[in-house]
RNA sequence: GGAGAGGUGGCAGAGUGGUCGAAUGCACCGGACUCGAAAUCCGGCAUACCGGUCUCCGGUAUCGUGGGUUCGAAUCCCACCCUCUCCGCCA
């Protein structure tokens, strides 16, 4: 959410800023809804003002045992008007606030424009895309081929966008999560937190807007309770209507979980193979932090997520999305994109984003500054990183004339010195 | 699932219709005392929103949530949510 402040005092620069990200900013509206909530504001708590006063004199007279018919009489002609204003301003602030709650992030300045994918920027690549003697193969077939890869199965459990794993690829699936988690909380600073797989609505709503995307989101029947789609949810509500201490900053929270997506909208895309699954694992880790310092860690963040794929030798590049790409929450987000040799393209792995006081905002969560104020903290989250196309990508880059998985050093230790998964 | 108890400020805990945003204690922040600290004493200490002559002043709202009664609700009524205890069931 962004401040109303900032929108009553710098309207053209929020209308700017959205353009950027292609949203035309209802000024009509916004302007009507405004100057309406005045109106109404001023009136309700000058009415309720009087009330207040009379009622409180009555009770000093009761208390001396005069007679008070006449003040009654007075703060009960109040009543219609006073009853009207709060109905019609409990509605107007409704309002106001589901339209506040609707518009995205404003992008920072250093944030390219543009309208799709096409146009984010590439900040860094490294590592280098294997040369290979032979055709490589693709994850489902190298997978099958293993034994450890059954869609086939797991349509006859839940349909399409579901796998099973077997085996040593299921260990394997288990031990890049393990090897994740470690690294983060080892390495990195990250308290390794276990979460509800299950958020209420208003934590839904506390990291991203609810009544827009509802259908990106599997609910519990008859409940208010929906699957998490990324540990974001349950974890960066951690600090919903908190107020935590200066020195309790930064807070870092490293997540594994599974997540749950609808996919509504991604019919035909990416139908083959674990790339687009309603179900994948996911290492999420999570910063709140002073707002002086978000984009300092947005870096060291990203960074984060970077060292796994380093440390698994998987070559990638780091994309800065551009306006047009970015969440809707998001102030500024990079995109970590690994190498699959049999799509011959960088495909996203990780998703880094620096929120700043748009969640924080949403879901109330201040510290008292040095100076004993409370202040919005800023909030940040990225994949650290997906489990489900980390192993695409060992699959995938790793993959041998033979068919068998190369398992990276990093991983060998997880996997009990196993230094090859083979038919 | 059954029975009971309860939800008040950072915490503990008073308050059962009227100058109550709320006693008191602890914690915390100033200041005094001290070479320093402890102890003691003095003062301060919720959040959100609105308005203004905008490091301050005024107003409104908030005692789990939502409704109701009343001139007036933390206090009375209704519904819901949550927590705890006991019983049952259960990984």
């Amino acid at each position: 959410m962004l401040d109303i402040q900032q929108l009553r005092k710098d309207l053209a620069g929020v209308v700017a800023g959205l353009g950027r990200r292609g949203v035309a900013f209802e000024e009509a509206t916004f302007r009507a809804l405004e100057d309406e909530r005045k109106v109404l504001q001023t009136r309700t708590e000058e009415l309720q003002a009087k009330r207040n006063s009379l009622s409180k004199q009555i009770g000093i007279m009761k208390g001396k045992g005069e007679d008070t018919a006449g003040v009654m009489a007075e703060v009960g002609s109040l009543g219609d008007e006073l009853k009207s204003n709060e109905v019609a301003l409990g509605e107007l602030q409704t309002k106001l606030n589901a339209f506040l709650r609707g518009i995205p992030n404003l992008p920072r300045s250093e944030v390219p424009s543009g309208k799709s994918a096409d146009e984010n920027v590439e900040v860094r690549r490294r590592g280098q895309p294997r040369q290979f003697e032979f055709a490589p193969r693709d994850h489902v077939d190298l997978g099958e081929a293993l034994g450890g890869l059954d869609f086939e199965t797991a349509s006859k459990l839940s349909g399409a966008r579901f796998s099973v794993l077997r085996g040593q690829l299921a260990r394997l699936h288990r031990a890049i999560a393990q090897f994740m988690l470690d690294t983060h909380t080892t390495q990195h600073g990250y308290t390794e937190v276990y979460v509800p797989y299950m958020v209420s609505g208003e934590s839904a709503d506390g990291v991203s807007s609810l009544s827009k995307f509802k259908e990106d989101l599997f609910k519990i029947d008859g409940r208010d309770l929906y699957l998490i789609p990324t540990a974001e949810y349950p974890v960066t509500n951690f600090v919903r209507d908190a107020i935590l201490k200066n020195e309790e900053l930064p807070l870092k929270f490293a997540c594994h979980s599974p997540c749950f997506r609808s996919e509504a909208g991604s019919y035909g895309k990416d139908t083959r193979g674990m790339i687009r699954q309603h179900q994948f694992d996911k290492v999420e880790i999570v910063q709140i932090v002073h707002p002086e310092k978000s984009a300092e860690a947005h870096e060291e963040l990203t960074a984060h997520a970077e060292a796994i794929l380093k440390a698994l030798e998987l070559p990638y590049r780091t994309m800065l999305l551009c306006t047009g790409d970015m969440g809707f929450s998001s102030a500024k987000t990079y995109d970590l994109e690994v190498w699959l040799p049999a799509q011959n393209t960088y495909r996203e792995i990780s998703s880094c984003s620096n929120f700043e006081a748009f969640q924080a905002r949403r879901m109330m969560a201040r510290f008292k500054n040095a100076a004993g104020k409370t202040e919005l903290v800023h909030t940040l989250n990225g994949s650290g990183l997906a489990v489900g196309r980390t192993l695409v990508a060992i699959l995938e880059n790793y993959q041998q004339a033979d068919g068998s998985i190369a398992i990276p050093t990093a991983l060998q230790s997880y996997m009990g010195g196993l230094k090859s998964l083979t038919a």
